[in-house]
DNA sequence: CTGATTGCAAATGCTTTGCATACAA
DNA sequence: TTGTATGCAAAGCATTTGCAATCAG
């Protein structure tokens, strides 16, 4: 299957019609190797410079949050003003910079979680988020 | 020390003058026997209930990022669109439930956190999060 | 043609800033 | 009196909503 009906699957999976906005927000996401951080504004930067369209963030926020709920993006837990999005969907973890706002994976593998305590009455566990909050040496 | 006092010199090292507003805004985060985890829309709430007073989001604000900053309160590290912040500063960890946004306290030895990956040359771990996040078993 | 979906301008709501006012010395 | 800190109205942004335009069938 090539890139364009990967794209177009996944956005009729999160319940979207595969329109040319939505085609480049999949390109921007999808087509790199390597996985990465974003707010809706980068995402938004990335796509107008890549390809001279113009895009509204409307637009943006409505198809990455249908991803995130499909399970196509995840959010990432941190004490920031923005909205941080990994299109690493593998669990993982992450240290945060709180100064620059810089995020950088942790294999899963990496920390060693023992004993999670159970959930309250009639709830389950989604998922867990370890943050290591990082900040320079000087500080 | 009475209560006043104590709120007085944590004000001052805050950098801050004890004024009228600001003795509401401790009074409302500190009396209280038990901690407890709030917005800055709850806190505005909360003073305006007890006292009467009107005192402006801007005051509160400012006031809750002084004592975040010198050590005071703690913010918490979820995925939502506004910053709660605690009152309880012991080293401990957090269940979220991410439909209702219900936070909950899980005590620092409830959870066994082993091989905490080193951070990257120049930057010291400041603190480190664990959120459970968790939803409605039906879910 | 018709009902459903789209993309985005405008609205919303959280947070920060700028400045007239009040205070300390 | 004078320089500094205060409290808050207004501005600034991130995010969501509402709806005219578009599309699928």
């Amino acid at each position: 299957m090539n890139n364009l009906d990967k794209y177009i699957k996944k956005l009729r999976e999160s319940g979207l019609r595969p329109t040319k906005q939505r085609l480049k927000i999949c390109d921007a996401l999808f087509t790199p190797e390597k996985t990465f951080h974003f707010t809706v504004k980068d995402l938004v930067k990335i796509i107008e410079e890549k390809s001279n369209i113009k895009i509204s963030v409307a637009t943006v926020y409505n198809t990455v949050s249908a991803f995130k709920k499909k399970g196509y993006l995840k959010e990432i837990s941190i004490t920031s003003e923005k909205s941080y999005f990994d299109t690493n969907i593998n669990n993982h973890h992450h240290f945060f910079d709180v100064k620059e706002n810089e995020l950088i994976d942790i294999e899963a593998n990496q920390v060693e979680l023992k004993n999670i305590p159970s959930p309250p009455n009639g709830k389950n566990i989604k998922n867990v988020d370890v943050i290591i909050n990082i900040e320079n040496d000087s500080q």
